[in-house]
RNA sequence: GGGGGAGUGGCGAAAUGGCAGACGCGCAUGCCUUAGGAGCAUGUGCCUUAACAGGCGUGUGGGUUCGAAUCCCACCUUCCCCA
């Protein structure tokens, strides 16, 4: 074996004298790299003739300076996806661009003094470079920066849109405040009371806001039927949106405020008779009217402390409750009782009606606040056999109704229905839905984003800002102070504008949107990518989208998977789109970790560039996606690279043997050995890659190089079975390792490119054996094992077993109770004891 | 407090009712080289045994089954999400 003797004694590992033919990543990675792109295979045409159209989208990064190791995980194993599909005959759509408006850039710029369009468009070339040198697949000619003027012109007038539609609003309210971003934030980038950006304890703060409808889409964003989506992301968005129903009612207080009542909803109508109090939220706007004067003192002190506290520390269950009685009563009209009117801070005045009807007997936080404050504790719904006493704590379950007046008797699932007929009969109230959901607050005090399209002008109010005027462009050059304000509203070339409507001076909005509107449509910017006077082209959008396969992290799960899908279903109701929903399957990859912690620039650090110096693409790309299920995340080590090296320099090795070595025919048994090898790996690997088990791909294919170098060596099949097989591995590699692939196809002799080959197929019937080798049991436990043909009968197979030597001996003096055979795989002998 | 993942050799992991540990790292022995992350072969869950063979083994305890890492119940640990 000459050819194979010369290359390994060659490959030495030694830098200089590289005459022998050794696999340098740095030779040929660069060389594909630039071929590809200058060829642009990777382009996607709109319409391909006998081909299907597949769009596969991974979320696009936020250029903070680096492709970091996490970047490399996830675009990897999207990236031979996308590649995966294209070999499987569909016209694949594989688009990359930058999320690029956020306030890295501007801290950068307060931190550093960098022009924060500068350090942005910096990093976004740095970027590039570090796609290019990964060999991912995608089609530069679409790519989208999303502080590019084009794009986010296309945000200003969806907004404008959404305003004419009902959909956009200002309004004044409590909104959450990150003191450290020194911005406003939405509801779902509020993660346990903390700026869900840097980790800041949020406050709340009293200000004009402009906000998205996303609400009045609440229940069909509850419908996710026909998407192919993780269980797991589903539920975290069903519980965000959080619908629940039950009955709003009233409780008068016109004995101490005139015409007024207290609102409160519950999902619990059939626990009324119990309500002992009700609680206010300290917010609550009735608070000061029902205050009588000698609890004035105890209220106003109490509420000034709630407002410094967060919800967290409001609502959390290991606190204690407190409240202060505010003096007044309200009157039940269930029962016409009178019962006394509380604060508490664990009532939030943003959610529900800000007050809430205390029922201590079925309510366990109601039920620690009573047996504080001495209140009374009723039940009213009993338990099996409840003896009538006492309760040790509170009774959530469904029960019997007692206590209840006409309804007594009654299961409580039908005393919420009767109880709420008599409710809504009498006009005390009413069924009603709530949801945890609020409107997406969209404006944010920050320089980086998208100028909101709004002049302020003192005679004519709030004026958008008129269509053929967008975009409004952000500001070249400005000035950024340490403590943190927008710019924009101390630039007066920007801040003083003239009023569309009547041409007077007048203010400009100064808040920028939230980035998320960016990444709500990009993908339809994606498949239409130039579209001329308008934000995308019906005919492209509708060639490619809804996105057939997205990827991309769970930590998007209630905010940007969710924002998309609202803007989607208004998109579609003003008319631009006509599908429900942006992305019909949506896999998650996991979190790569180092020594199992987050990676960060700081503490963590993990740079790619260096490992791909030292390795090359294919293997760092092969590497990450072997550690375990892509699905599933893993953590970096060091030390088992190596065996991704090793098994493409076998590839290399193997896939440039010399095959004039092997005969024009072969042996007949090694001939079907190799094909049963090379099939079966076809049918593993095409069923792992298309539910993006990379991991157990490579396995499939590190076996079956293994395969094909011992039937090479053992020189007894044909050179053409042999080069089928070699084939049949490059090409399932091209995914994985697009460099290596190509190059070993062109030195195989193959014609440019292997990235526009189809797929290897497989034929069902050459990856079975003629014979099988059956694990013989005995009670259970592996005993021995047979070769026995494969389309053996039962008894045939069970003779077989019991004839087998230590099977025999574990028979010996037993009964047969029983025997299972299992076809292809095992037989049990289940015995006992002989008498 | 609620909901959802996960727990398998020294390590990353396979196996979703049928031979646990595929594939890889690491390690050991040998070969070839000897230039300092090279290559090849063999072995490698734990215990008993010279060997044949046997026992134990997938977080813990129970259950279903001829058969359980896999299904069911309870618990422990841990990660994520929500309060």
């Amino acid at each position: 074996m000459t050819t194979t003797g010369k290359s390994r004694s060659g490959s030495d590992g030694g830098k200089s004298g590289n005459d022998y033919n050794r696999y340098t990543p740095a030779d040929i990675e660069k060389k594909w790299q630039v071929k590809w792109e200058k060829d642009g295979i990777y382009n996607a045409a709109d319409h391909v003739e006998g081909k299907e159209n597949y769009f596969s989208l991974v979320m696009f990064p936020y250029p903070s300076g680096d492709i970091h190791m996490g970047h490399w995980f996830q675009y990897s194993g999207s990236d031979a996806y996308a590649r995966f599909k294209r070999m499987q005959g569909y016209n694949v759509l594989h688009p990359q661009g930058f999320d690029s408006f956020g306030l890295p850039a501007e801290n950068a710029a307060i931190e550093r003094g960098e022009d924060p369009r500068e350090w942005t468009y910096l990093n976004i070339e740095n970027s590039r470079r570090q796609f290019r040198e990964m060999g991912a697949s995608y089609d530069w000619t679409r790519e989208l920066v999303s502080s590019d003027p084009e794009y986010y012109k296309w945000n200003q007038y969806f907004f404008l849109q959404f305003l004419k539609n009902g959909l956009a609003y200002r309004k004044n309210g409590q909104v959450n405040w990150c003191p450290n971003d020194q911005t406003t934030l939405a509801n779902e980038q509020v993660k346990d009371g903390v700026c869900e950006r840097c980790g800041t304890t949020v406050t709340k703060r009293l200000m004009p806001q402009w906000y998205f409808a996303i609400t009045k889409y609440a229940d069909e964003l509850l419908d996710f039927g026909g998407l192919d989506w993780p269980e797991k992301i589903k539920t975290m968005q069903r519980n965000w949106i959080g619908r629940s129903t039950g009955t709003t009612i009233g409780f008068d207080v016109s004995e101490f405020a005139a015409g007024e009542q207290i609102d409160t909803f519950t999902t619990r109508i059939d626990t009324v008779y119990g309500v002992t109090f009700v609680v206010l939220a300290p917010e609550h706007p009735l608070v000061e009217k029902l205050t009588q004067p000698a609890q004035k003192a105890a209220v106003e002190g109490y509420v000034e402390n709630a407002a410094r506290e967060t919800e967290i520390e409001r609502t959390s269950t290991e606190r204690e409750k407190t409240g202060v009685e505010t003096g007044a009563y309200c009157i039940n009209p269930l029962n016409g009782e009178r019962v006394p009117v509380l604060v508490g801070d664990y009532v939030l005045a943003t959610y529900g009606t800000g007050a809430v009807m205390g029922v201590p007997a079925h309510d366990q936080r109601d039920f620690i606040f009573a047996k504080k404050y001495d209140l009374e504790i009723r039940v009213v719904v009993a338990p099996p056999n409840w003896d009538g006493g006492e309760l040790e704590e509170a009774w959530i379950p469904a029960g019997t109704q007692v206590n209840s007046g006409e309804f007594d008797g009654m299961s409580s699932k039908e005393g919420i229905e009767a109880i709420a007929n008599k409710i809504e009969a009498n006009k005390w109230g009413e069924r009603t839905i709530t949801y945890h959901l609020r409107d997406w607050l969209i404006s944010r005090q920050r320089f980086w984003g998208t100028p909101i399209p709004i002049v302020y002008c003192d005679d004519c109010g709030t004026v958008p800002v008129p269509e053929n005027f967008l975009p409004v462009l952000l500001p070249e050059s400005l000035k950024f102070e340490a403590d943190g304000k927008s710019p924009l509203a101390m630039d007066p070339n920007f801040l003083n504008a003239t009023c569309p409507d009547c041409g007077k001076a007048a203010k400009r909005e100064t808040d920028t949107l939230d980035t998320f509107v960016c990444s709500s449509w990009y993908h339809l910017r994606f498949a239409s990518p130039h579209p001329g006077e308008d934000p995308f082209d019906d005919e492209q959008v509708r060639a490619w989208a809804p996105v057939a396969a997205y990827q991309g992290g769970a930590e998007h799960a209630v905010m940007h998977l969710l924002y998309s899908r609202f803007f989607n279903k208004a998109l579609r109701d003003l008319g631009y789109v006509d599908f429900d929903e942006p992305y019909t399957k949506l896999t998650n990859q996991g979190m790569l970790t180092k020594d199992g912690g987050k990676i960060s620039k700081r503490s963590n650090p993990l740079p790619p560039d260096p490992v791909v110096e030292r390795h090359g693409a294919d293997t760092l790309r092969c590497y990450l996606m072997f550690l375990g299920p892509w699905d599933q995340g893993g953590d970096w080590s060091d030390s088992g690279i190596n065996g991704i090296t090793r098994w493409l320099r076998r590839i290399w090795d193997v896939a440039q043997r010399d095959e004039s070595s092997l005969g024009s025919t072969g042996d007949e048994t090694a001939e079907r050995d190799l094909a049963r090898a090379a099939h079966s790996t076809t049918q593993r690997v095409l069923a792992d890659m298309d539910a993006f088990k990379f991991n157990t791909s490579i396995a499939a294919l590190m076996e079956f190089t293994t395969a094909l170098i011992r039937s090479y060596d053992a020189g007894k099949v044909s050179a053409s079975a042999w080069r089928e097989g070699v084939d049949r591995l490059l090409l399932h590699t091209a995914p994985l390792a697009p460099h290596i692939a190509e190059e070993l196809w062109e030195r195989s002799g193959h014609s440019y490119s292997i990235h526009l080959e189809l797929s290897p197929k497989f034929d069902e019937s050459l990856t079975v054996t003629d014979t099988v080798t059956l694990a013989v049991q005995v009670q259970g436990k592996l005993r021995d094992q047979v070769e026995v043909a494969a389309d053996i009968d039962e008894a045939g197979a069970i003779a077989a077993a019991k004839s087998a030597e230590n099977v025999a001996r574990h028979l010996d003096g037993m009964t047969i109770v029983k025997e299972i055979y299992v076809p292809g795989r095992l037989v049990n002998i289940v015995v006992r004891p002989a008498n």
